[in-house]
DNA sequence: GGACACATGTAATACGTTACATGATTTT
DNA sequence: AAAATCATGTAACGTATTACATGTGTCC
C-alpha cells in the first residue's frame, strides 16, 4: 500500500475528523487556511477524491436528501489504516527534516544583488512576514472556539515559524552592513576578477 | 516572461554564481545539499536545463576540450534579468507566508490518534529534528569555508527554524498531558462504541 | 581489463495548476 | 426573474519522480 502524499494524507485526515463529508467540505478546508500551501483548487481535489475512492480508502454515498448530485465520503477501514501510518512514527526523513523555505533559497542568492538591493531584500521579506504574522494570529484568535486543540497548536506552530524567520531575518540585515562587494556580472573571459566567490 | 518556478530560480543562480557550468554540476549543487527539498534527480535537472535554453534564459557552448559530450551553461541577459527579479521585492506572498511543513500538518491530526500514539508520535519527531539538528549543524561546520557568507546564513536560517521546531513539538509534549480523548472513529449509526479507535 | 563511480540523458507516470463549463441554490 | 454565489466537475498543460539506458573516465 502506497504512501498518501500530504495532499491525501491530508484529505484521509479532514474527512476522518469530519467524520463524512463532501469533496466541497475538503475543499473548503483548505481554501480557508491561512497557509499559502493549499491552494485547495478543484482540480487537484475532485480527481483525488476518486482516486482514493477507487483504491478503496473512501467510499461514497450519494446524496439523495434535496442535494444536488454531490457525494458524501467517509473513510474504509482500509483508508482509516492508512491514515493510522501516515501519522505513526517512523516519520520520514523529509517529514522530520529542514522544511523546505523559498525565502531561505533566496537568500542563499543574496550575494548576485548589489548591497544597496540586498538592504531592500530583507526589508521587503520583513515586512511581508510580519504582515503574515497578523494575519495568522487573528486568525487563530478569530477562530479559537471552533477549533480543536491540535488545530491551534499547528496554528501556533506557523506563527513560531513566522516569528523564528523574523528574528533570522534581522540577523541578515545586521550582516549585510558588513557584506562583500557584489560578484561581477558576467562569466565571459575577463577573468582577472580579484577575490570572487564561489565560481566553479 | 513568465517567473520562473523555485527550482528553475535556484538553478539560474547557482549559473550565475558558477559563472558557467554543467548540469551535473548543478545537480551536485542540489544533491549535496542537507535539506531534503531538492532532489536533484536527472530527471529534474536535464529537462531543465533544455527548458532554459529554449526560453533563452541561459546559452550552452560544446564542451569541446578532454570531456564527454556535456555541455557548458551560461546565464544570457536575458536570463540575468529574470533572476534579478526573482530575487527583489515585492515578493509573492507565497514566498514570505507561512513555509508548509508536513510535520506541522500531522500535528493537526494528533487528535485522531489515541493519547499513548501522540506522544509516540511526538517523541519520534523530536528524535528526527534533533537528528537533523545535528546533520545541519556539522555540514555548516564543515564546509564553513567554501561557503559565501550568504550561503552560511542560509544554512544558519535551516537551522533556526529546526531550533524552533522542537521548542514547538516540546510545547506539544506539555499539552499531551492535558488532552482531550480522541474523536470518535465511525460516523455510523452504531454509535454506541466506547472510547476506542482505530480499529479498523 | 574489470569494476566502479562519474556524467548525460530518456521514458513512463503521476500530480497539481489554471482555466473553463455547467447546474443548483440563494439573494435582490 | 436576473444576478450572484455555491458546488461539481473537466481538459490542457507543465513539471517532478522513478527507473532505466548508456557512455566515459579512473583505479586496482
Amino acid at each position: 500500500m502506497r504512501p498518501p502524499s500530504e495532499l491525501e494524507g491530508a484529505v484521509l485526515g479532514i474527512i476522518r475528523q469530519a467524520g463524512s463529508c463532501t469533496a466541497y467540505a475538503v475543499r473548503s478546508h483548505f481554501l480557508a487556511s491561512p497557509s499559502p500551501q493549499w491552494s485547495g483548487s478543484a482540480g487537484a481535489i475532485y480527481p483525488l477524491m476518486e482516486r482514493l475512492e477507487r483504491r478503496g480508502l473512501i467510499r461514497s454515498k450519494a446524496q439523495t436528501a434535496t442535494r444536488r448530485n454531490g457525494r458524501l465520503y467517509s473513510l474504509t477501514p482500509r483508508g482509516s489504516r492508512l491514515l493510522a501510518e501516515w501519522l505513526a512514527p517512523p516519520l520520514p526523513d523529509w517529514v522530520v527534516g529542514v522544511p523546505p523555505d523559498p525565502l531561505r533559497t533566496r537568500v542563499g542568492f543574496l550575494g548576485i544583488l548589489p548591497p544597496a538591493e540586498r538592504q531592500a531584500f530583507v526589508a521587503g521579506a520583513l515586512a511581508g512576514v510580519e504582515a503574515h504574522m497578523r494575519i495568522v494570529h487573528s486568525d487563530l484568535e478569530r477562530r479559537r472556539a471552533d477549533r480543536s486543540p491540535w488545530e491551534r497548536l499547528t496554528a501556533r506552530g506557523a506563527l513560531a515559524m513566522l516569528k523564528a524567520r523574523r528574528a533570522w531575518l534581522r540577523l541578515a540585515a545586521r550582516e549585510i552592513g558588513a557584506a562583500p562587494a557584489p560578484a561581477p556580472s558576467r562569466p565571459r573571459k575577463g577573468a582577472s576578477r580579484q577575490a570572487r566567490d564561489r565560481r566553479d
